[in-house]
DNA sequence: ATCAGCACCTGTTGGC
DNA sequence: TGCCAACAGGTGCTGA
């Protein structure tokens, strides 16, 4: 489900509500919501909460003494803040409660997630370095130049190639193929075969893109939700994602529809080289 | 390195 | 109306 800009929206609610506050225990409902790469999530009992933000598609809840808790939403992943439950009854609570971090102000924070694709992991220093993504497409140190040696040679299709989080981190489905038609460019395009002109269309397309979806709180296409609760708006908004057959908002050509790497991929034909 | 295929899960939808 | 295959915003593993 959550894209860079659903999981930065889910971050910036999330941190006014509960930073500073003291993790008093960690309630998983699902043995494999937890991550044990970053070993057991009980030592974070008793820390306190610096801060709430975004790093790549994850939502990282930074730990004063520089551990912090990543969570990651996957396909249906949902954060909210709650009343603290009876233990009995905290699945009744939230539908599809997975994990429930205590906050020593009497509220927990609600991991749910119909899937049970989503995780909590404990990361210990960078995220960034321990979680094992690249940077951030909306950091200005991702320039032309960066770009071009980070594609020069690569063979694999430039939507594949934008929706492996070891490059750039929190684009997705969605905005892959929407940041490849503001840029004018097929998902179909080899990598390393984009010419200057088309790295720096696509650098300012997908921060246009993300941007954008920012500021009308992420796309609900099907069940995104934020922490409140509330739909976003982006999905109103899409150029070409889940319009095949419908006419391109700009030349009037049919949206189409293709599969790179199993996943569906929509472009406009004549707007797209 | 790269890539297809499948696994992980459950719910919704579209076609017959 | 009813059934069921296909599909869904993501990643991770296996084997070629």
């Amino acid at each position: 489900m959550p894209e860079l800009p659903e999981v930065e929206t889910i971050a910036r609610g999330l941190h006014p509500r509960v930073r500073r506050r003291r993790i008093s225990g960690v309630e998983p409902h699902f043995e494999r919501v937890v991550d044990l790469r970053g070993g057991a999530l009980q030592s974070v009992v008793g820390d306190r909460i610096a801060r709430v933000r975004r790093v790549g598609k994850f939502v990282f809840v930074e730990l004063d003494g520089g551990r912090g808790i990543a969570i990651h939403l996957r396909m249906t992943g949902r954060l909210s803040v709650i009343k603290t439950p009876a233990t009995n009854d905290a699945s009744k609570t939230v539908p599809y409660l997975r994990l429930a971090i205590h906050l020593d102000d009497g509220r927990s924070l609600a991991f749910s997630d119909v899937r049970k694709f989503g995780r909590a992991r404990l990361v210990d220093g960078d995220p960034a370095t321990a979680l094992g993504i690249g940077a951030d497409p909306l950091d200005e140190k991702v320039d032309e130049p960066r770009l071009r040696s980070m594609l020069h040679g690569k063979r694999t299709p430039i939507k594949v190639w934008l929706l492996d989080q070891r490059h750039l981190a929190g684009i997705g489905n969605i905005y892959a193929s929407e940041a490849l038609f503001h840029a004018g460019i097929r998902p179909s395009r080899r990598a390393g075969s984009l010419t200057r002109k088309e790295r720096e269309r696509l650098l300012a397309a997908m921060r246009f893109v993300l941007r954008k979806a920012i500021q009308h709180r992420g796309s609900s296409i099907d069940d995104y939700l934020d922490v409140e609760g509330k739909r976003g708006r982006f999905q109103n908004l899409l150029a070409v994602y889940g319009r095949v057959g419908k006419v391109c908002r700009r030349c009037r050509t049919p949206v189409r529809r293709t599969v790179l790497a199993q996943r569906g991929t929509f472009y406009c034909p004549t707007c797209q080289k």
